[in-house]
RNA sequence: UGGGGCGUCGUCAAGUGGUAAGACACAGGGUUUUGAUCCCUGCAUUCAGAGGUUCGAGUCCUCUCGCCCCAGCCA
């Protein structure tokens, strides 16, 4: 379920007063403006989200805009790998639009702001910007070249487009106040020399726009109204407004900020998660533990649920940290209501019933969903030998243990009740066996005597499973903040993130399982196939690996810890 | 100690001068052939703090405190 926005939040009511005020012709056009330098996760999400959202529900338009203005960290395959997430995640794009292909717009807009004598070629180095530039507490020295006259300005400037001067030798700069109390007005450099081939444009140009200039030009040119990015470019705005001021431009947009999200017990930013994947702390860019679009994908997450999710965080200009059992809890919410139920045994234990007839096999009618009557029933089947859960049984189990233990009842999902009546172990004492009875009145689990039993375990037919592997994921880090004490988060990595189960026993209908498709695993979580399992284009699967993707809640567990 | 932001329940978050929504979490209880789901109930006399204006303040004013962002030819 989708989470009302009934009262939205304050770009909501932005966007409400500004059609009520008729600014814009009421329209409303957005933009999702990712650099392709890395692949998507959790935090876009909640961009994407917020500006498709506000654009479908006024009417309006979301563009789908790569900010590509710097071809030394921009690769092709991000920009495939960020369509398809946008697309997996259920936003309709139509064409996408790249910074790039404005930039010989650009490029006049450049050469009008020389002419009005508002940029000028800047000839100092790198060293010595940054020294002319000032500090937070010190204002900025004016550059030398800064009066330079407009027809060496437009000289040098064609010059460094036409490619005959070397990278770092010169830069055009906005000529606005050297001595501004905020460090993005003194002089801000709009262009550099940057001998890289690009993406999209090849060869094609020795210079390249930098963000400031090409944002707001960039947003004007597709005609934006609402221009929403995160709070760290509060202190652009002024740059964004000052740009789109000092040019003949279609439109200016209004530029407004809000706060990008965290999530506790993990990592929300470029570089940190390109640290996990380049040291191998986890196994590429779409492992199931990243909170990566893909990784999240690959887990098992539903677009809905992220979409809710989004939704239910809301948006605000508040620095936060969002509990992941809130993620969770929206994901469970999608998953209960359209995974069917299954059977599959994690740990197994060998269980045989005693006096249950040597060559019986047993069909028995098990619900595809507890709720959910249109969900239908399917076939499993029942005989002498058996699999059980090993959590499901204690030697000597506390009062509170409504599972399998010597002499105790409990009932077989779907089948029937058995009791305990021996446990076999090995030489070195490990349980190896269980032998049981089973109460042949008591077929499909009711007891015609009305006796109670507390306890419901799943089980597998030995003669009737499939072999699978399966992933068990936990939290990537160990602490809430995983940089807690100024600690190298590397060093906060849970050890047991990943645990990798072999012979675990599914139920036989599971081998017709395709990647994307979520099942629950009765008292377990929900479970999805591995994408990236070799067999997972063919049926029969051979030889399945499945991912969990989020357990059930347990009150079992947490009444453990107490 | 330059500039820009932000401080409402454990975590998000409504609230726009009229007497603190909602969600997650948590705690109790009910239903249940998943210790799941579902359903009830409880959970901020108080809004970072201190003053002030007002009949009335989370909302207005003043001061204080705390946290975040900015000195890339990155976005």
């Amino acid at each position: 379920m989708e989470a009302k926005i009934e009262k939205g939040h304050f770009i909501e009511s932005i966007i409400k007063e500004d059609i009520k005020n008729n600014k814009n012709n009421g329209k409303v056009v957005t933009r999702f403006p990712p650099e392709p330098n890395g692949y998507l996760h959790i935090g876009h999400a909640k961009s994407i989200c917020l500006n498709f959202n506000m654009a479908n529900k006024f009417n309006g338009r979301c563009n789908l805009r790569f900010d590509d203005s710097n071809p030394a960290k921009e690769k092709q395959i991000f920009i495939d790998s960020i369509k398809s997430t946008i697309n997996w995640l259920g936003f309709e794009f139509g064409t996408p639009l790249f910074a790039s292909d404005y930039f010989d717009r650009l490029y006049d807009f450049a050469v009008e702001l020389i002419k009005k004598g508002k940029a000028y070629v800047c000839s100092l180095n790198a060293g010595d910007i940054k020294k002319y530039r000032g500090t937070l507490t010190e204002p900025g020295k004016d550059s030398p070249y800064r009066e330079r006259p407009v027809k060496e300005n437009i000289k040098l400037f064609t010059r460094m487009k036409n490619g005959e001067f070397d990278e770092g030798e010169h830069t055009l700069r906005a000529k606005i106040d050297m001595k501004s109390p905020n460090i993005n007005l003194r002089d801000p450099i709009i262009y550099r020399v940057k001998k890289a081939s690009h993406p999209r444009t090849g060869d094609k140009w020795n210079i390249y726009p930098m963000y400031d200039f090409t944002h707001c030009l960039s947003d004007s040119l597709e005609g934006i109204t609402h221009s929403l990015c995160s709070l760290e470019f509060e202190d652009h705005r002024p740059l964004y407004d000052w740009t789109l001021d000092a040019l003949e431009t279609p439109c200016h947009p209004q530029q407004i900020e809000f706060a990008r999200m965290n999530i506790n017990y993990t990592v929300l930013s470029k570089r940190k998660l390109q640290k996990l994947v380049e040291e191998n702390h986890v196994n590429g860019w779409d492992d199931p533990r990243l909170p990566t679009l893909e990784g999240m994908r690959r887990r098992g997450y539903t677009p809905e649920s992220i979409r809710n999710f989004c939704n239910v965080i809301g948006v605000s200009k508040k620095g936060s940290r969002i509990d992941m059992g809130l993620l969770e809890s929206c994901l469970r919410d999608d998953l209960n209501v359209k995974a069917p139920r299954v059977m599959g045994v994690l740990k197994p234990l060998e269980v045989i019933i005693e006096n249950y007839p040597e060559n019986l096999t047993e069909e028995l009618t098990a619900r595809n969903h507890p709720q959910k009557e249109e969900m239908g029933t399917r076939k499993i089947t029942f005989s002498k030998q058996i699999y059980v859960e090993q959590d499901d049984f204690m030697e000597n189990p506390p009062k509170k243990f409504f599972r399998l233990g010597p002499g105790r009842e409990v009932r077989l999902r779907y089948a029937y009740l058995v009791t305990c009546k021996q446990v076999i172990k090995d030489e070195s004492g490990n349980i190896i066996r269980l032998i049981c009875t089973y109460d042949p009145e008591t077929r499909g689990g009711n007891a015609p005597d009305g006796r109670k039993v507390k306890g419901t375990i799943h089980w597998v037919n030995a003669n009737d499973c499939i072999d699978a592997k399966v992933n068990l994921y936990d939290r990537l880090f160990k602490d809430e903040n995983p940089e807690q004490g100024n600690r190298d988060f590397i060093e906060n990595l849970n050890p047991g993130s990943l645990k990798e189960l072999e012979l675990c026993k599914l139920e036989k209908s599971l081998i017709n399982a395709r990647p994307g498709k979520a099942y629950q695993f009765e008292r377990l979580g929900y479970f999805c196939l591995d994408s990236k399992n070799k067999d997972s284009g063919d049926t029969p699967n051979r030889d399945p690996v499945f991912n969990r993707t989020v357990t059930l809640r347990d009150a079992w567990a947490k009444m453990k810890k107490r």
